[in-house]
DNA sequence: AAGTGGTCTAGACCACGCA
DNA sequence: GCGTGGTCTAGACCACTTC
């Protein structure tokens, strides 16, 4: 009865309780371990958690404080296509759309900080039970690929990047559009339907690996616990 | 040069150079401690966040190995909405559209999974500069309100809730639509354009506090680094 | 300068989950 | 069983930040 996530609910009890209001500090690591007794790292354990999900700010020296305009962290689980169609109980496949060299457009190039002349322009459409799931239009970098190239149509892009450029570094954006005709087309909807569309970059230490762009089926949702 | 983080590095390289290929084991912590010449717990804090993140997969007795599908983990800042808006440099307001007891309709109570009877049905425009920014749909346990009620036209229950309740658990669901009417007027865009929606439950140890609905001014983007 | 959190150590015990 | 990761301890040093 006496781990760091005992001192946890400990701790948040007090917030919660307003013991310890909003913006307030709180007493120190050595103080909470001796009141505890526990040994500091265990205090330090249990506070640092807590600071990662948002509810305390520390800094050296000022002390350890309740956020006063707490923000949220929530954790999102990003999956691979095949095992988030997978994980819902149906079949997957895919269909290749177009995968050809050319010059990207001005937003990716922007959005890619750098540019490294042509790149593999690649269209895939992930079906789930043969329905379209997934809209996917990625653009690579041709430097980080193998010859001859991958064979898209039997694993796709997303799929062969995790496996051979595994762990590389990137942003990802969520918004809402308006489907194009052509998308909506491919994801056999109406045109002009909301879609849920998740945009990501990634690179490698030195140079841009790919920009993705997934318009998700109307339906869609992602989903978290806070 | 042998803090958690350098071995959380070298370990990462030595991921990505297939030296520890995807889905393989690699060594006991024990073996790492020793190989680079640290404790077990600093070997222990570099692996442990790298399974965080998703990309490694520990269990007792089993050992360590490499995610074979990595989920990637991402974090989202989920802020208030006040200080979303300040943050992009415009004045924040808010416009209360309604507030009265009624009966929630059912999807509300079966996402709440509890009925508590009447609930506080709280409507608020929140304005960036004067313009629509999110339209709030929420309804509110009385249970857990004070009398009289706050004053939800000077504070949003968004603001009032995290600092009177604050630290519940829930969940949170991001998802695209089609405006409603209402929602189009409510904002000033075109009837049926996509809007980014978030809707979010949050329950007391005992009782739900609320159900709430965001609905997004077209061009909101939610994003985050990987 | 001094106080605070961040990290490291060496050792220990425990809980889980394979065999 | 027994090997592995998960955690705890007591102590130490360091880095950062405010004073």
């Amino acid at each position: 009865m006496s781990g760091w996530e005992d001192i946890r609910r400990e701790v948040l009890a007090r917030i919660r309780s307003r013991a310890w209001p909003l913006g307030a500090l709180i007493p120190t690591e050595a103080t909470l371990a001796q009141e505890f007794g526990v040994a500091r790292a265990t205090v330090n354990r249990a506070l640092s958690e807590l600071a990662r999900s948002g509810v305390l700010e520390r800094k050296r020296k000022a002390g350890t404080r309740v956020a006063a305009l707490p923000v949220r962290k929530a954790t999102l689980d990003i999956p691979v296509i095949r095992a988030e169609v997978e994980a819902r109980g149906e079949a997957y496949s895919l269909r290749l759309l177009r995968c050809n060299l050319a010059q990207p457009p001005l937003p990716v190039l922007a959005r890619l900080g750098q540019d490294v002349g042509d790149m593999l322009h690649v269209e895939t459409l992930h079906l789930a039970s043969g329905r379209g799931f997934v809209l996917e239009d990625r653009w690579l970098n041709p430097a980080i690929l193998p010859t001859p190239l991958p064979d898209f149509a039997a694993i796709s892009a997303n799929e062969w990047l995790v496996a051979h450029i595994s762990y590389a570094s990137g942003d990802i954006r969520f918004c809402a559009e308006a489907a194009s005709d052509a998308a909506a087309a491919a994801l056999g909807v109406a045109q002009g339907s909301a879609v849920f569309v998740t945009e990501r970059c990634t690179w490698a230490p030195d140079a841009p690996i790919t920009w993705v762009r997934l318009i998700h089926a109307p339906g869609y949702r992602l989903s978290t616990v806070l």
